[in-house]
DNA sequence: CGATCCATCTGAACGACGCTTAGATAACAT
DNA sequence: ATGTTATCTAAGCGTCGTTCAGATGGATCG
């Protein structure tokens, strides 16, 4: 039965393999990306250096599944929020402070994410599929309507995402604190950003 | 037996502490941000292991310094393609396409560029007082007109940012190459990209 | 039940890393 | 010439990623 799966099961360990992508991610949340070195999930794993190496070809194996966790979770996150709202452009807004904001909870978590991510030069491919990436198109399909042709549609997810990814990585920057705090806290910022992007002005009816 | 190494020079070697980072910059270009070890660039400077920890704290103040000619550069590309059209939002696109372009041409010290601005959750600060940053923020300004406020204006500024940052870092991902081709190259691209964020939908006059 | 197989794990080792310390060297000021 | 001080080297510490020979013990088959 479980054969089957690439990722069988147990044998000496237990299951070494997800003990170990859950030491990795107990590590990344306490001490962070730098802390995150092989040995040190073995040792938090309670083996040897050398046992991660039956169960991941290298450090950057390891990370992968680490990450591939993030995306799925970010999924979730984002599958979530689009039923805040019944009005497009509100449920585009709520799903790039979705975004953001699990990016700024999970931040350890998002920079593996994007990480692995870049050393591939791609996106995790079920992303175009149902991940993440396929609901902001999704979403903006629907806001649009029915004349836009499928570049323009792949062209706005592209720029919603940059943003998206953008605001990500800089919203922590202390130089937004004073306007975060004027404008009443991060989400309200968050709001604010993607108000100014205008990222519906192409399709926007109303 | 000061060897002809160019430029003044004040002690031992030279000018040390500049031919660490010209060092540093070379193995980035070659070798990619991987290689990039604070005892590679001393053998790469001719130097032993410890020399450098007397012109740099550590590594990550090397590190700083290389990244600030980037900024530097970015600055000059950024100040260089403002010339290029006299249309505000001609101007704002070709802003973003520099932008871009320079991370993609330079995408190793991009990349420690904004690693160094992640470690201290900050942008450079002479970015805000005369950098890249002030030069979007002034051209969305001019494009925008007298009416706006200073907060419209910083918001619009952090947006146009974020999505410039965000598709410095994607532009290069596998799954954008077939809608790269089909609008006949990068640039088209990433012009493309930066028309369907629509920016300006919040000051267009026209 | 006993022998064997083989996935799993360990211990030891290698080279490279960031960084520290103690001491050598050479430019400068006196 | 002498002393000062900045600069550089040599050696070493602890950690890292990774490899490999060998120990361990569940699974399989006689």
């Amino acid at each position: 039965m479980t054969l089957a799966q690439p990722e069988a099961r147990p044998y000496h360990h237990g299951d070494l393999s997800r003990a170990l992508v859950e030491a990795a991610r107990r590590i990344l949340e306490t001490d962070g990306p730098a802390a995150l070195s092989l040995r040190a999930v073995a040792r938090e794993a309670g083996v040897s250096p050398a046992a991660p190496y039956h169960h991941f070809k290298d450090k950057g194996q390891l990370l992968d599944a680490v990450a591939h966790e993030g995306w799925v979770e970010l999924d979730a996150a984002l599958m979530r929020s689009r039923q805040d709202s019944d009005d497009d452009r509100r449920r585009m807004t709520s799903l790039g402070v979705a975004y953001v904001t699990f990016a700024r909870d999970n931040p350890a978590l998002y920079r593996v994410m994007y990480d692995c991510s870049r050393d591939k030069d791609a996106l995790p491919d079920q992303m175009k599929e149902e991940g993440a990436y396929c609901q902001v198109r999704n979403t903006i399909a629907h806001a649009a309507g029915e004349g836009v042709s499928e570049i323009d549609l792949e062209l706005a997810t592209i720029a919603a995402w940059c943003a998206g990814h953008g605001l990500a990585e800089m919203s922590g920057f202390k130089q937004f604190e004073s306007l975060k705090t004027l404008l009443g806290g991060e989400e309200a910022f968050l709001k604010a950003v993607f108000d100014h992007l205008g990222m519906f002005a192409k399709f926007d009816r109303g």
